[in-house]
DNA sequence: AATTCGCCCTGTCGGC
DNA sequence: TGCCGACAGGGCGAAT
């Protein structure tokens, strides 16, 4: 599920692709992936140029002329930008059910929704399995005051340590850690994955009432965090099922997820056995020896 | 006001 | 072997 780490590697390496380029069609195949009342705005994008792409928590931002191309890719889009002089490599993997995941710059397909062709002939397609993605296309000047991303609290990257403790301590309550870290309008962008590997790393249960965290383990957590979105961007990104990047390629930070995927298998800083339980509504992992109460 | 819950959707996996 | 239910989960809107 693509978080801000997958988002931000999608980000950099969409940029050199389209950046500067005019769009010279714009067509929408699964119109309900569009948010309401988009609709003729979309097929307006053609003939305009994409001269930004900048990032807010999971949503990026595409600057087509003076309008905004908000994309969200909910748990399986995939934004990928195939240049001209790139052939199609249609690669498959076979899985074990003998269903053939695409890998690579793909050809559309049945799970392709929207795509926008490019002057020089590139094509952005996207694609996404489960439909949880959007698609918005609004004003630029709007941007801040539509709701979707209005409701966005800051950037998870980048966040001094102290806004994060002064923030979490003017919001403590009954709710858990993990909610609180999940909850887009405390802090955008930190999602199922990074949420238990920063609990892991601040050696907090994940299901911790937030009034019984103190500023010194509140600190602890903003620097775990911190440090999770990082890590996941050097390694672009966990690919734990669908995921790729502008390019259809795969990330590395699922090989050094501590917590996230790993219930049942041993805690790799004390060897004992990670606990899978349900926190705030989402499959959470933690060591019951490493992460305290 | 804060928090929880149901819903959207389809590929995947386990059980029988 | 094949069918079927359970599961995964981000964000929204309704309910508590």
């Amino acid at each position: 599920m693509p978080e801000l780490p997958e988002v931000e590697t999608v980000r950099r390496t969409l940029a050199p692709r389209v950046l500067g380029r005019a769009i010279t069609r714009a067509t929408l195949r699964l119109p309900r992936i569009l948010e309401v009342g988009s609709r003729r705005a979309f097929a307006g994008l053609a003939g305009a140029t994409i001269e930004a792409i900048e990032r807010r928590g999971k949503y990026l931002l595409l600057r087509v002329g003076d309008r905004a191309l908000v994309v969200h890719l909910g748990m399986t889009g995939q934004l990928q930008c195939r240049l001209a002089e790139e052939a199609v490599t249609d690669t498959f993997v076979r899985m074990q059910s003998g269903y053939q995941r695409a890998v690579g710059p793909h050809s559309i397909d049945r799970h392709t929704h929207a795509t926008l062709e490019l002057a020089g002939g590139a094509l952005l397609t996207f694609r996404d399995p489960r439909t949880f993605g959007k698609l918005l296309v609004l004003p630029w000047e709007e941007l801040e005051t539509t709701p979707r991303i209005a409701r966005l609290g800051p950037d998870g990257l980048g966040l001094p340590a102290g806004v994060f403790v002064e923030r979490f301590m003017a919001r403590r309550g009954a709710a858990s850690v993990k909610a609180r870290l999940l909850d887009q309008s405390f802090i955008a962008g930190v999602g199922n994955i990074y949420a238990d590997e920063a609990c892991f790393a601040a050696g907090i249960r994940p299901a911790t009432p937030t009034r019984r965290i103190g500023a010194t383990r509140a600190a602890r957590l903003a620097a775990a965090v911190e440090e999770a979105l990082r890590r996941g961007i050097e390694n672009c990104g966990t690919s734990f099922s669908d995921f790729v990047d502008a390019e259809g390629r795969a990330g590395g930070n699922q090989e050094v997820l501590h917590v996230y995927g790993r219930g049942g298998e041993p805690c790799v800083r004390c060897d004992a056995t990670l606990v899978k339980s349900v926190v705030a509504q989402r499959g959470t992992v933690h060591c019951p020896r490493c992460q305290r109460p």
